[in-house]
DNA sequence: ATCTTTGCAAACTTTTTGCACCAAT
DNA sequence: ATTGGTGCAAAAAGTTTGCAAAGAT
C-alpha cells in the first residue's frame, strides 16, 4: 500500500542515486501512514509487520538517507528518545517530562526569542531540532 | 582546600543527614571550584587529581544527592552529555551544536513563550532542564 | 558487473544499578 | 553496631559501524 506521497519521496530517492529497495519502501510506507511522531523503533516495529526482517539499523539508515535529502526530520524529545517526522509539516514540540505527552506548538512561539538572541548575542536557535521540555497541564 | 562555599554545602548535607565523606567532599570541592559548566566525567577527572580512586558512578551519585538537596542543577545540552552547575547561578544557555559553545543567557529571554503556552495550551516549561540549541555566530 | 544496501553482531556513549565490602555516625 | 556509601563490573538505552553476503542498477 505505497501511497501518492510515499511515491512522491521514493522518486525524490531515486532522482537523488539512492537505490529503491523493499527494506526502503517499507520504511517510507510505514512513515508516511504514520501521522504522528514516531521513534525508530517505532518504526521498526511497524515494518516489521509487512517486513520482518527489516532491521532497525537499517530504518536509521534509511531515515538518515531521507534526512539528507530534507525529507525528513527528527526531534529530539527530551531524554533519549528522538522522533521522526515528514519535514513538510513544520511546528515545534513540548514535551512533558512526566508522562511523555507531546504538545505541537505554533511555529511563530519562538520568532521573537530568535529575533532577541540573533540581535543580542548573534546566535541562531534551531528550535526544531530540539523540544520544549516541561510539564503538561495534566502532570503540573 | 575546600572553600567557604564548599564548606556550606557539606553542612547542608549533614544537616540533611547525608554523611560527609572522602569522596564527597571533593566532588563538592571540584564543583565550586569549576566555576564554568562541566559533565559527570570532567568533574571526576578534576576529583582524581587528588582522589585517584573516587569513581565515576560515585560522581554520579554525589551529584545526585546534590541535585536533590536543591543545591545543584543539571541542564541537558544537545546530544548526550548533561552538564551540571550550583543552582543559585540562574540562567539559560544556548548551544552551539556545530562547536559545542555555550552562551549562557539573561534568565528572562523566555517568559513571554512561558506564559503564552502557559495561559494557551497549559504547559509550562521548564527552560533550565534543556539548553536552547543552534549555532552560535561563528558557525553560522 | 558494479557498487550500494542489507542483516547481523558488536561497539559506542552516557548513566544507572546490583552487590559485597568499607567506613561515618 | 548500624546504615549508608563505595568501587567495581555489568546493564541499561539509543544509535552507529565493520563486515561479508545479497541485491538494484
Amino acid at each position: 500500500m505505497t501511497t501518492e506521497q510515499a511515491a512522491a519521496v521514493l522518486g525524490g530517492l531515486r532522482a537523488a542515486g539512492v537505490r529503491i529497495t523493499a527494506a526502503r519502501r517499507a520504511v517510507v510506507d510505514a512513515l508516511v501512514a504514520a501521522d504522528e511522531h514516531v521513534t525508530a523503533d517505532d518504526l521498526a516495529a511497524r515494518v516489521a509487520a509487512s517486513h520482518p526482517d527489516v532491521h532497525l539499523s537499517t530504518v536509521y539508515r534509511t531515515l538518515d538517507a531521507l534526512e539528507r535529502l530534507g525529507v525528513v526530520t527528527h526531534v529530539h524529545f527530551g531524554h533519549g528518545r528522538a522522533v521522526y517526522h515528514l519535514s513538510d509539516r513544520l511546528h515545534h514540540h513540548a514535551v512533558c517530562e512526566e508522562c511523555g505527552a507531546v504538545i505541537e506548538l505554533p511555529s511563530d512561539v519562538l520568532v521573537d526569542v530568535q529575533a532577541r538572541l540573533r540581535r543580542d548575542t548573534g546566535f541562531e536557535i534551531d528550535p526544531h531540532h530540539f523540544a520544549l521540555v516541561g510539564r503538561c497541564r495534566a502532570c503540573i
